[in-house]
DNA sequence: TAAAGTAATGCAAGTGAGTCGCATTTAGGA
DNA sequence: TCCTAAATGCGACTCACTTGCATTACTTTA
């Protein structure tokens, strides 16, 4: 299933758009805005990083898009799939396996439950030492 | 139970990183590096912002801090304590709450178990409304 | 308690991620 | 095809964080 702009209502099909959802899906792990700006390089569309800034910005808005810190002190940014998985990253060589965990939805509802906090969304994310590096 | 330096040898017990423990002693909440800054300026001990930053990452390369990123950009910094413990962020006034949320370790077990993935460490936080904002 | 050596700091400049204002272009509906 | 709002390019800017280097100040040891 490939993800359009035309099933969110609200945003132009421009060039730079379709290209970088093009991009998101080729990519399994998580991207920074910088490979999304060399990716569009590559594919000989040139956009502007600050263009590449705002559509990412929209898509996120809209949901098209996941928007992830992974400790780096920038973003990464990921298709929103319909299964909603958490990610394992390797401090080594900084690769990024997708995860399900599903009990997180209890907990999440639990918590709320106690709290009273109302819960939107949450974060989860594993750090350590993939199989490759451990060798 | 106050945090020393002297507990954690490798580190001189300088002016600036006392009153940084000091200042992350009364903070309930995580705090950014220019909140350390004004506490110190505050306390009348003045500190370049690069040594804040040399301090936060010497604490917490010696497991003095914790650190997190609240999708904020920035990172923030609170004092390791005996409790694990994630957050609830509130996305409207910014405040946050300390949570337990013990299911998590059995989860990360289960994980390393079925993925080979060495975890070491894991980052959980709730963001959404909290009680005072949903009045 | 003074000297010495190393770790910590101040300062100033630099980097990198992300933002903003404004003029220009373009998608897409009338 | 025309019109207009939305999108983009460009340049400058902010903000978090880092680095190099000269100076200061802990802490050890004599």
């Amino acid at each position: 299933m490939t993800t359009t702009i035309n099933s969110i209502s609200g945003l132009k099909r421009t060039r730079a758009r379709v290209t970088v959802l093009d991009i998101l899906e080729q990519e399994k792990s998580p991207v920074d805005v910088k490979k999304i700006v060399d990716g569009l390089g590559k594919r000989k569309v040139k956009a502007d990083q600050a263009t590449v800034y705002r559509i990412m910005d929209a898509f996120y808005k809209k949901g098209i898009v996941e928007r992830l810190e992974l400790g780096e002190g920038k973003f990464r940014y990921e298709l929103s799939k319909r299964d909603h998985h958490h990610h394992l990253v390797c401090e080594k060589c900084g690769s990024i396996e997708d995860v399900r965990a599903d009990a997180i939805e209890m907990l999440e509802k639990k918590l709320a439950k106690n709290t009273g906090f109302n819960i939107k969304r949450h974060c989860l994310e594993f750090y350590g030492e993939c199989i490759k590096c451990q060798s």
